[in-house]
DNA sequence: TATTGTTATACTCTATAACTATA
DNA sequence: TATAGTTATAGAGTATAACAATA
């Protein structure tokens, strides 16, 4: 029986042997390790009843400036129609405030609410967990060194339209 | 008139503040990282007519060993129905041809044409040049390091359900 | 009884356009 | 005239279920 792997007949796996095109691209390595990350963690935090976007959200209303939803579509790369939504679920579920911009009436000031901030610490353990377990296999250094490549890469780019200065 | 920048008093962009939890954390920055990549990268396939998940099966079926429908699917976590409409469009494109497998006649072998591997051609430098500028700012010590923990983190992992050996 | 490929269908997610209120 | 927020709608993308052919 032939076997239905996609393994050469010599046993390599397709995905190892150097005639794989894929195996040798960087930007798929990359493309298929951040998938699987974020399969990781979506998996772990829906065992709380909770999506990665909406983590975000509340890990991005937890501190610095206050934000309106405008502000969290650019800094998340989420459309203006889908904040209304996340925030209108984060509202109904008593985690978000929405008041009235006192300089700018036209806009929302986002802020957490306690329950908020509980709902968003036992996340980020889970968070914490999933990539512990995900990263398991670096040491410390190439971790830091992974974190530090990221940061370089994204320099300049993110937050894309949120960092104009 | 106040900035609608995510920007502290300060000045101090958001994402760079300590306080800005998901800065802090990889696997955000990963995440955000290999979205702006996939990004770069279908843009420019765009430019070309191609998509990435064009690109990527055409490349999984340039090289080692033959590979079906089902293979494709696993190897590329498509869905079958997905790779029936992929592979519809590139027999229609005359870049791949379908030959019932002698072995397993419910089984299809993929195989490219010459246009197709022309066509991979173009799109592996539409995919390189883009990778080159997103990468850019990276020395090549950093870039093998930065490819040598994807290899690390993936271990296992990918092809999941292809490589069972 | 299980698997490959296929079709039809439903569902989710996202993008588009239009509207209001404010600036 | 432009922007923040909102709603309704359309579209793309994906998943689900059922089927025929083959193992």
């Amino acid at each position: 029986m032939v076997s239905n792997d996609a393994v050469s007949h010599d046993g390599t796996p397709a995905a190892l042997r150097d005639d794989f095109l894929l195996a040798g691209r960087t930007g798929f390595l990359f493309h298929r390790a951040a998938l699987l990350l974020a399969e990781d963690v979506e998996r772990a935090l829906l065992t709380a009843g909770m999506r990665t976007r909406y983590f975000f959200v509340l890990a991005s209303l937890a501190g610095g400036p206050t934000l309106s939803q405008q502000d969290l579509s650019r800094l998340l790369n989420l459309d203006p129609t889908t904040v209304v939504t996340v925030i209108d679920e984060m509202e109904h579920n008593g985690h978000v405030e929405r008041r009235r911009s006192a300089a700018d009436r036209r806009r929302y000031e986002l802020f957490l609410t306690d329950d908020g901030r509980e709902t968003l610490a036992k996340a980020e353990q889970i968070a914490f967990d999933a990539e512990s377990a995900y990263f398991s296999g670096l040491g410390d250094d190439e971790r830091t060194a992974l974190v530090a490549t990221l940061r370089r890469v994204l320099e300049g780019r993110w937050p894309a339209s949120v960092c104009t200065t």
